[in-house]
DNA sequence: TGAACCCATCAAAGCTAATTGGTGCGAACA
DNA sequence: TGTTCGCACCAATTAGCTTTGATGGGTTCA
């Protein structure tokens, strides 16, 4: 019998204000080498994980650890389907980011206040 | 008789696309907390360093390091004016990590090919 | 000038994150 | 039910980043 995906301890994906901390995670998830080339092969849409780890040239057991963290960060998703595990990029989660930078920008070119 | 800042090697404002490494670069500068704290402190306009240091409660030397880290990803902008040294965040920075985490999202909902 | 001040830089120490090789669990297939 | 396969997890090593304290350059003010 076919299993479906069993939820771990996966950061739901924030709804509309994306606190500090979470930015700062989805942050340095994405800060990697190695996880950005896991995140633009997503970009082309869902893939298997033995299918990045050929794709990317990869020990199964690097690759393992990093989706772990993208994971974590709420920037992936998985699914199971027989003995393969597929995992797909949380476009809410990289808008949540956008939303996030966009409001620092805001009001950054106030001038600056007198000083010491 | 005043001075003006010195140029140095500071990314300079990315033109639309943005690199991918050139992303990384500033995600990763935005990626630790006490940057953040830097970054979220600039966002409400630009600061010189004395009064940074004494609103965050750091170091001076630790401070200098971050903010030159943060600058040489292009997401800060120095000015020199007498003995103070001001900081300010480059809007044009986020906006193309923003425009980088569009393209990202775009495509990513599409089914996984047939696999192994 | 000389003294005081702001800030950048540097080397050493401390800490966190990534890599590697090995192990184990669950699912399918014979 | 035994075997194979895909993947997650773990501990130890390695690599990379941050902190700290000290030093020096450049700028104002007396």
């Amino acid at each position: 019998m076919p299993v479906a995906t069993v939820p771990v301890a996966t950061v739901p994906v924030a709804p509309a204000p994306l606190q500090a901390d979470q930015a700062r995670q989805r942050l340095k998830a994405l800060a990697d080498p190695l996880r950005l080339q896991v995140i633009e092969a997503l970009a082309g849409g869902e893939r298997c994980v033995c299918e990045l780890t050929s794709e990317l040239g990869l020990a199964q057991s690097k690759l393992s650890f990093h989706l772990k963290v993208l994971k974590e960060a709420g920037l992936l998703v998985d699914r199971q389907e027989g003995r393969w595990v597929y995992y797909q990029l949380q476009p809410e989660a990289l808008e949540g980011l956008r939303g996030w930078l966009a409001d620092l920008a805001a009001g950054c070119t106030a001038p600056a206040s007198p000083c010491c």
